[in-house]
DNA sequence: TTGTTTAAGTTATAACTTTCACAAAAACCA
DNA sequence: TGGTTTTTGTGAAAGTTATAACTTAAACAA
């Protein structure tokens, strides 16, 4: 085949899964590619591709089955299962992500770390905060596979080295940083200030046209 | 001319910015683009395009002056001034981004706003919790530029459409919704469920390959 | 000066992504 | 039952973005 499936594709499975979700609690149990497409924004044929990427999911002149089309996306995505994750760095952020999180039905915080000992031993919506020299013992034990780094750029080196010896493949930074990341590892950013640059300079470029 | 620049090399000259700075930091004067292609994960002639983009701005054969390309590009995204943002929702999330983007220098975070009575009077950080009544008022006093919204998805339509009136036209928020977007606003999104469902699709794929 | 080296800027090509347009399949209706 | 409608799935075309290859300008040394 030869052909590798668009990482943008991938990242609107995601945003198809809370329109399906939305659509779902709405008492619907069908839905149509022009439906899913006009709630996300784009065109249908997009949508009708992205799923085509992984099967056929729907009836020809009908449309999606609402129920059906999620379990198959969480399929995909690998979210059949609940996903594992650990967060490192109990701070503001840290704090909101675990509660944040908690909330996700398909998630399950399972831990938090910290170097600072007066965070350690606490708890934060339930999830229990461990020293950081614990990541590697706990990681056998419980298997997490992603792991949100909320902490400075300071020490994500270091972290990301230790998260990946721990065995956790998938790592999502608040901290952006140019780091070597260890083979084998996923790893992204999310960087509010550059968010925020990018609106910047549509809302500009948008005054002078 | 009737050519657009892409929007994701937008978002690679706010990376670049932040490499830069601390090649500056680290008191380095000028740098290659391989250098800055480097750190930022990239290859050289993609730095070069997407600064071509917006004119010339290096030394043939020696590379570009540090300090030079930083004002450049803080110009090219609009922050040679200072950008005014408020936060809606003074909850966990939003008290977080308070703290986080006061500490960035071209960032200033002039206020935030809540509808619940039990928050507003309060600081954060220094940033006085206001009303959500008080937005029109304090927007054409203070007019900032971008609002950040850290609020449910419930109250999102109702908040954009506030958030319009008050003449704010660049919207950040971390609820994802089938959302009516008001001409003249531009509006993007966070959402951490999103980037974690996507690293678990790549984790999930790589163990098989 | 003049030749050589270096790295930016630019053009051409390749790779990727989206849209278009239509065939195929299911459902519906007379 | 057969024709009609509807909407998916898909191959090809169009459009966009990234990479590679090349050209030009600056700097430096002899
Ligand atoms: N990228 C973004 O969009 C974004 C948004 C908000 C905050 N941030 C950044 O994230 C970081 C955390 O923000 P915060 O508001 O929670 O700060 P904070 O100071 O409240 O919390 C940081 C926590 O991380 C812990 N920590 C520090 N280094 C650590 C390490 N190497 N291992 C384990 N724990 C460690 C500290 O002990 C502290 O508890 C800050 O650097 C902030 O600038 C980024
Ligand atoms: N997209 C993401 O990545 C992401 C990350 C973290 C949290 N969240 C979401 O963001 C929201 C806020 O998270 P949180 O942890 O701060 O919750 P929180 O309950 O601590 O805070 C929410 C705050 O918003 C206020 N609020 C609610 N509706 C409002 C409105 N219409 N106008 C003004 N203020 C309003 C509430 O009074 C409260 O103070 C939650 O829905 C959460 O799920 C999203």
């Amino acid at each position: 085949m030869g052909f590798s499936i668009p990482e943008v594709s991938i990242r609107r499975l995601s945003i198809y899964l809370r329109c399906l979700r939305q659509a779902l609690s709405r008492g619907e149990e069908w839905i149509q590619s022009t439906e899913l497409a006009r709630t996300c924004g784009i065109s249908s044929s997009l949508v009708r591709k992205d799923l085509s990427y992984f099967g056929e999911f729907g009836i020809r002149g009908r449309g999606y089955r609402v129920e059906k089309l999620i379990k198959a996306i969480e399929e995909i995505i690998g979210i059949d299962e609940p996903i594992k994750v650990i967060i490192v760095g109990a701070g503001n952020l840290g704090r909101a992500l675990i509660r944040h999180l908690q909330e996700i039905p398909y998630f399950r915080v399972v831990g938090a770390f910290d170097k600072n000992a007066s965070k350690v031993g606490s708890t934060v919506s339930g999830v229990r905060v461990y020293p950081v020299a614990e990541m590697e013992k706990f990681s056998r034990e419980t298997s997490p596979q992603i792991a949100v780094l909320a902490i400075p750029p300071e020490g994500l080196q270091e972290t990301v080295d230790m998260v990946s010896r721990a065995g956790i493949r998938g790592v999502l930074s608040f901290a952006l940083q140019g780091i070597k990341v260890p083979p084998g590892v996923v790893m992204n950013y999310v960087e509010i200030a550059s968010e925020i640059e990018f609106l910047s300079y549509k809302i500009k470029k948008g005054s002078v046209a």
